[in-house]
DNA sequence: GTTCTAACA
DNA sequence: TGTTAGAA
């Protein structure tokens, strides 16, 4: 099938495949047209790619997972855990920042505030 | 009509 | 990511 299938059955814009295959994360054979071939799997691949996005993760560790996805059930339940776990974990520190960030500022527009006031 | 690449917002 | 330009 062509990346307009693939898009419309994995519910992503047809842009975002495009985008995963640059990353690495699907690899689509080529007519001789120079149309990207996708097959039945890689709808599911994209469904997948598309749900780690929307949770945070990056490309880059979504690249490294995706191999084990499709391997012998052994290590599905072992591997992509941890790893997952770790990923959240830097995920929480990331949204730690972004706080903390947020309310230096919050305290130094109610500083501006309190002056302003004062001099009003 | 659909896809491709490249580039800009 | 969306969108758009020009070409196949």
């Amino acid at each position: 099938m062509r990346i307009g299938e693939v898009a419309r059955l994995a519910g992503v814009s047809v842009r975002a495949v495009r985008y995963y295959e640059e990353e690495g994360l699907v690899r689509p054979g080529r007519g001789a047209n120079g149309y990207r071939r996708f097959d039945e799997r890689d709808v599911e691949v994209v469904r997948q790619v598309r749900g780690l996005i929307e949770c945070g993760l990056p490309t880059r560790i979504i690249r490294e997972v995706l191999p084990y996805l499709d391997s012998p059930d052994a290590l599905l339940p072992e591997v992509p855990c941890e790893y997952m776990i770790e990923q959240v974990e830097r995920q929480r520190e990331v949204l730690e920042r972004r706080i903390s960030c947020l309310e230096r500022n919050r305290d130094a527009l109610d500083a501006y505030l309190a002056a302003a006031r004062q001099s009003a």
